[in-house]
DNA sequence: CAAATATGCAACCATATGGTTGCATATTTG
DNA sequence: CAAATATGCAACCATATGGTTGCATATTTG
């Protein structure tokens, strides 16, 4: 995952509603757009916009199923976040360890 | 690390060249804002305010010194977000088993 | 101390973003 | 098949965002 990538999925995740949504997905059983805008505090049409968000940046799939559309969460976005995340940390550590040895000299 | 917490950590990070300054910072010596700013092809003010966004986010601190302004990274707000994405991870990964299980009944 | 350097602050601007409303359409269901 | 349900699409709008330019100020340095 390069950083324009990781970038993008940052910014999806960027937004409490939309984390939110992630957040009920993780937990909940497979909803359906409907069932998953309920209880946003916004429209249906607002909520599929930020849904849309989620599926353009990877973090959730659509399945269309007669006249409902299934919204199932990809995980594999997640654990890419988490291992850009964990290298930037890695590197921070090889740095801090570096500065330490150069100091003790 | 609450949702509204990581919504804002991850927003911080969803932008290209934010990423850049951090990814910069995190191998590199530590850095005052001008030279942070150089190699991002936008003007000084303009990377200062994007180090700002990061500021704001806890990702980044600055220590003035004389006329300089050194920036550093804060390596915790890293780890807290790589936490809240692994704690995604595993609830999702709960329900799958759970869904397992129910399916090998 | 004068010049160079590093930064701050404010006004401005185009575009992106997060939401709305209104209406159309496809699929189920009684 | 008519009514109910789930969704899609488009136009619109206020505000946030990512950048700019211009100028002021504080600190170093020769």
């Amino acid at each position: 995952m390069n950083q324009t990538a990781a970038a993008q999925l940052f910014k999806a995740l960027g937004d409490p509603l939309r984390l939110q949504i992630v957040q009920r997905l993780s937990h909940g059983a497979a909803l359906c757009l409907g069932e998953l805008s309920k209880d946003l505090g916004i429209s249906r049409q607002g909520a599929r916009k930020q849904i849309q968000a989620l599926v353009s940046a990877n973090i959730v799939q659509l399945h269309p199923a007669g006249r409902e559309v299934k919204v199932q969460l990809d995980a594999t976005a997640l654990a890419q976040g988490r291992a850009f995340i964990a290298r930037l940390e890695a590197q921070w550590d090889q740095r801090l360890q570096a500065l330490k040895q150069f100091t003790e000299q």
